[in-house]
DNA sequence: CTGAAAGCGCTTACAG
DNA sequence: CTGAAAGCGCTTACAG
């Protein structure tokens, strides 16, 4: 079957092709009778604009990239969950792409994007990405780019983030008033500014309760992908290391579970010897024994916000009325399970 | 930055647009030194073609349409990744839509997809499908279209599987071997043609060990999204309705992680009193407690080979050389862990 | 209210 | 080896 066109619809009415299309269209400047008759004709053809020909002609493709670390995970794919939600609703097609935490596919990543003509782009940034100039490159191409959880501050566009300081802090505190006396840290890795921001919150919070901070009780989980092994492993160590830790906050869920694990194993009662508090609220934090304690992290909310949050720009930009960047920080709050002790 | 063109390169070089192009694309017809000439200035431009020309002339936009039920599950994210590795290499970006396991979604995004004039349409059908007029439409307008994991048989397209019912009765004959008498299911959806397939497994092991069948020990869990409470709902009526069942063959792990969750509050003992076996080998199935014995379910490697063979047909469409669908069934194993009796 | 014309940026058969 | 021309299918300023 031909594929129906602008063209053949005006031959087969005789009617032009600009007429034609101004109808399907809505232009306010044709009769309704030809309206109707180009209308009802497209619909029994069952007319669809090509929408290459319309991209060429109106510079928009309508699709953005989204560009995120892993789509193993639970948090991240819940934000994908609510960016395309609201995508749909507002008719945007989304093309995916993980970075794999890596700044060169990143970079290569964003290329491609911008190659293919979409028309913005949203990211979180790789783990390993300390440069930015593929993200100015994107800017200075007058492409909507809208970063979310793993941003840099330094780069001039619009964010959605958590208070990872704040939630820490929380964390930390709860800790503290269910009686920890000397709490550890398993922090994420150097570079990304939520890892380092949790960071800040957890030593904050003991420093407000007068508890000194001891860098020996923090280790590093460095690779997302072995969040598990890590948390073993650096749940073993701690044992090694200080037989005095009755508290630990962990960079998230996965490592948590993973130190769990391994405390188990090694018949560390939870959370009589040592309380536990995640980060994440990881769908399977509710169902492991002992359950785990942990910040909720609103994945979905925050897919929602940045997806608006480009929309709000790109159409700001069409009505050649741009709007500056701004930063939205999304709540936290925490979940109390039971790998803390009640007070 | 005015945006670099063929136009304008050919006019800077006082060379044609049309042997612009040629040169560009690594055409033979071309002297080396106006290629060289033009592939220079190309460079220095950051010449990137403008991909919506290209796709309304070449009518393939090296885009794909990717549908599935649900995004946050440990199974089909694998499965994206999977397909998004593939595609990545082969130069093809992944356009992923969603379609909470509903039939009208999925139509709709079928549309959407092929409106946006996608090469191809992979998908992994909604639970509530059971018409197949829309995808036998995109097959009419010679798309491309592979269907993954949640097939129609009755589609003629490409289908990337597994034997549900080998798996399914693998895991039931372990319950078998590790000495379980009476053994239910929780089986999934009716429609699906998996949860049928492993219900059908299910019955079959249990016939050849002759082993009667009991309608009464099957119970159904409808909807992917209440997973966790449908194990534990169904669980509990278990209990309540047989107190002899020492086996149950579950339809997915979050079901049964669901069940194990109600067992263990009930006082049930796993595996000593109750073996579990799933079905998927979720990443949390190897670290709750007890583990989970289930089938191992190879997302990333299904995901790979439904690209591959999208890629292989479209390939052939080019060559004018079509090839006719195929199905591919993937290996699965039985996992053992905790939740079975070793023998 | 309608239509002729230009043009988006590219590719490709064809002529020379 | 090079280039003029047509055309992919649409939109939109402009003239009538």
């Amino acid at each position: 079957m031909q594929k129906a066109s602008l063209k053949f619809i005006s031959k087969t009415l005789g009617i032009s092709v600009a007429t034609v299309s101004k109808a399907l269209n809505d232009y306010p400047d044709v009769s309704k009778k030809t309206r109707d008759l180009v209308c009802n004709l497209a619909k029994e053809l069952n007319y669809k604009p090509n929408s290459f020909a319309v991209n060429l002609r109106t510079k928009e493709s309508k699709t953005i990239g989204l560009i995120i670390p892993v789509i193993v995970h639970y948090f991240f794919s819940n934000v994908i969950e609510g960016i395309l939600k609201e995508a749909e609703n507002e008719g945007y097609l989304v093309i995916i792409l993980q970075s794999n935490d890596s700044y060169e596919l990143e970079k290569k990543q964003i290329n491609l994007l911008i190659s293919h003509g979409v028309d913005g782009i949203l990211i979180s940034l790789a783990n390993e990405t300390a440069n930015y100039d593929h993200l100015n490159a994107v800017l200075a191409q007058d492409k909507t780019l809208v970063m979310f959880d793993k941003i840099a501050k330094i780069v001039k566009c619009s964010k959605i983030i958590i208070d990872d300081r704040n939630a820490a802090y929380k964390a930390t505190q709860h800790l503290i008033d269910s009686g920890c006396k000397r709490i550890a840290h398993f922090r994420g890795a150097l570079l990304p500014q939520n890892s380092i921001d949790r960071f800040l919150g957890y030593k904050k919070a003991l420093l407000d309760n007068n508890i000194p901070y001891d860098a020996s009780l923090v280790y590093i989980c460095e690779c997302e992908d072995k969040s598990f092994e890590e948390g073993q492993k650096n749940a073993k160590q701690l044992l090694k290391d200080h037989d005095d830790v009755d508290g630990i906050f962990i960079n998230t869920d996965l490592i948590a579970i993973g130190a769990i694990n391994e405390f188990r194993k090694q018949g560390v009662r939870i959370p009589e010897d040592i309380s536990i508090v995640g980060f994440s609220n990881w769908f399977m934090s509710s169902v492991t024994s002992p359950s785990l304690t942990t910040i909720n992290q609103p994945g979905f909310e925050m897919g929602q916000k940045t997806f608006h949050q480009f929309h709000a720009e790109i159409k700001a930009i069409k009505d050649k009325n741009p709007i500056p960047p701004r930063t939205i920080t999304l709540e936290t709050d925490l979940v109390k399970r039971e790998s803390t002790k009640s007070f």
